[in-house]
DNA sequence: TGGAAACTATAGTTGTAAAAATAGTTTTTT
DNA sequence: AAAAAACTATTTTTACAACTATAGTTTCCA
């Protein structure tokens, strides 16, 4: 079977997103209800089987950017709102407010997962500069702009506000982007 | 001496700074040089002193906001604009990834704290929300602003991103300001 | 062959008793 | 009168042992 290593990775990242790091290699094979040995056999321990993950968890989000990027119908500045629009993938597949628990025990996991989603964060900086450089974005310093629209996201995320006022995710992230775009607008 | 009472607040709000919740009674003395009789003249416990030291630290926040309502000089986005720039004092004030450190020990002091800063925000509110009926401002749902603004100041402190790449918080508060303000541009 | 369960060494958790720190008071000193 | 220091009751840390959970292996069985 080959989608077995794909399977096991699937569940890793569910067990992750329901309890955090505290899932066992015990709750893996009974979630697919396949023996441990399985699994070892795949993957020769725990550390390898998270940092095949995280690289495996990249690969839909780095597919849908790459497309984007080679889609020429695109005006440089619409491509820029749909990479953004791909930047909090990351942050919903993987949620960010649990990731922190891994530098501690697995501090190789954790540095591979941070700089997947600074790489993440490149080509939309690339084409951002591009942008202000061409004149079709007002000239401002990208770290401003990073660190606004992960803010955002981290809150959209984390607050309880949205719920309470019955302002969806995908409402707030449409909006939000939608704002920071047209406040760049020359 | 009148300021007293001040000076012992000014210590707490540095101490807190310097230290988060881990500074004591002693420390203050030391500080001020004076004795902790003396602190206990002035305020019945520590829960008292701290209670009052929010109150007193977002009484400047406070006057500066009244002093940008009452200016009928600015047009109402003029208005908003300088009172969002105020909203951040707050969160320079008062170190905000410490303050959840009250919870526990002090909740009355937190939620005064939360209450307080969150009636910071009810007058930009009121602002946005009229600027959005007038027309002179693009409709949004309000807590997508909120947390838009909230989650790049606490990024803007929080992160290395900014001094790693020489921008300025100042600097950093102004572009994410305009970017939000023109972006709501109708 | 691979699932289920038993097994072991280790890592993580919990309970607790001793030690240290601290809020608030009292005494002494300046 | 106020600072400094000493004091006490309470809270917070620390240290460590007993316990539990888990990674990884091995055995057994369908």
């Amino acid at each position: 079977m080959e989608n077995l290593r794909q399977s096991i990775m699937e569940s890793v990242i569910n067990q992750f997103n329901q309890k955090g790091m505290k899932f066992t290699m015990d709750d893996i094979s009974k979630e697919l209800h396949i023996s441990k040995k399985t699994i070892y056999k795949e993957f020769d321990d725990k550390d390898e089987l998270f940092f095949a993950t995280v690289d495996y968890g990249f690969t839909a989000i780095k597919q849908k950017e790459a497309e984007v990027l080679k889609d020429d119908s695109l005006d440089i500045v619409e491509k820029l709102t749909r990479l953004i629009v791909c930047l909090p993938d990351n942050y919903r597949n993987i949620d960010f407010r649990m990731a922190y628990q891994l530098k501690d025990k697995y501090p190789l996991v954790y540095s591979k997962l941070a700089s997947r989603i600074e790489s993440d964060w490149e080509e939309t900086e690339k084409l951002l500069k591009q942008a202000m450089d061409e004149g079709k974005l007002k000239k401002m310093p990208i770290p401003v702009v990073k660190l606004t629209i992960e803010g955002a996201i981290e809150k959209f995320l984390g607050s309880e506000e949205l719920s309470k006022t019955n302002v969806s995710y995908e409402e707030a992230l449409n909006g939000m982007i939608d704002i920071i775009i047209n406040g760049l607008r020359v």
